[in-house]
DNA sequence: CACCCCCTCCCCATTTCTTGGTAGGGGTAC
DNA sequence: GTACCCCTACCAAGAAATGGGGAGGGGGTG
């Protein structure tokens, strides 16, 4: 249906991705798609997944986006670049991506993608954001079935410690911040760990942050008032 | 412009909310509307937003959906059903509300109302599901303005090393996954950190997530095809 | 050709995190 | 009342990160 759809808009292509969000052990990602068999391949091959631009950008985006704005939304690092052209070369020479996110929960992108000779068909963009966004929204409500998870999120306490953790701040000093003992600090980032399944603090962090138990805002806004940068 | 389109629409009022912290508690948020004063003041006075149903309802949703559909959405509370009700009573009787999320970033919504009289105009929610987008992500780009910092940017393999740090691994197995001497990640992770003006991991990888240079979805696909598939 | 940047490798000392325990007091729900 | 959760606090050992140095090769550029 998506293929036909995205025929019909003036595309080649499309590509249906969603990446449930349920922590480290528990989760899942679907892919749909069309394209070209040889960049297919030579995308799982090279695992070129993990350094596609194009999802990084849908992470910075509340709707759709044509691949040319890339660069403008997010620094392109050189790898990137080679990404990039290597799948012009295999056909898919521009495109437009529509994301979607729900926080803690999961996040995709709906793409529809032009092979060479294509035009991006620019008056039926916003049609394209409604089809993929719907093909996202019924992607979610058929994938989230018999999902519920859920796990105990981190108490008050725990949260306080990560966002210290989150600004940078050693054990010792969140301890010294909250009032508490050192000991209790540690207590509270080991049980916070505990809940989202993990064993480093790093990746504490960015399980919380994606969970929204914390947010950049809460993190920089104290930053900024300090003066550090 | 926005109460002139919702006219055009076929509603009688906007309101536009952006709430930068996800976070159960402290946070920024903006609140745009023409919503009837009375209302607005009895919004504000007991600080419904904290228990709004709609923008609850707006946190399990990737596109908008009608108010009648809220309790489909969610179960609601008594206050929440209180909370809808005054609002009845204040000339807001049903609406179309638009949410859009930036997992920890950003999380908002835009409604638009009817008054005593009106009657949901079907033909034109795809219309406005397009227009409240726009005015969201336009809010977006510019209260998020003045916040990227512009430092020299961490190069491909230092990103490599941030990446591999944000999912939990110590500089020796990083070191094994990229193919380089434990030495050489060390270096690479410590080069990053002062290309973000940071002295601690967490926070380095907080920095790369909120410039963009790694995404969750980076982060997450990889954990998703460990276990999960 | 210098010069800068990137990637790679190495040394050392110190600080910090992680993991394994145990345990009391206060609040709340059944 | 009993059970559960939360917050607090402590101990100790081993693993990992941080900060300070230095160094060579390759690539691109003025």
């Amino acid at each position: 249906m998506l293929a036909r759809g995205a025929r019909e808009l003036g595309f080649d292509h499309f590509a249906l991705n969603l990446d449930f969000a349920h922590g480290p052990e528990e989760g899942t990602s679907l892919l749909f798609h069309d394209y070209p068999s040889a960049w297919a391949e030579t995308y799982v091959a090279f695992d070129l997944g993990k350094t596609d631009p194009i999802r990084r950008a849908g992470d910075q985006r509340m709707h759709g986006f044509p691949w040319s704005n890339v660069s403008d939304i997010i620094p392109l690092t050189s790898s990137e670049v080679r990404t990039f052209r290597t799948g012009q070369h295999h056909g898919l020479v521009d495109g437009y991506t529509i994301p979607r996110h729900l926080p803690g929960q999961a996040s995709g992108t709906c793409t529809f993608a032009l092979g060479p000779d294509g035009r991006l068909p620019v008056a039926m963009l916003d049609v394209a954001e409604l089809v993929g966004a719907a093909a996202l929204a019924a992607t979610w409500r058929l994938a989230r079935h018999g999902f519920v998870p859920r796990w105990r999120r981190p108490t008050d306490r725990q949260r306080d410690c990560i966002l210290w953790a989150a600004r940078g701040k050693t054990d010792w000093e969140i301890s010294r911040i909250l009032g508490i003992s050192h000991g209790t600090v540690i207590q509270h980032l080991k049980e916070a760990r505990e809940r989202y399944n993990t064993r480093k603090r790093a990746s504490l962090v960015v399980c919380a942050l994606f969970d929204g138990l914390i947010s950049f805002s809460d993190i920089f806004r104290w930053w900024y008032t300090q003066g550090g940068g």
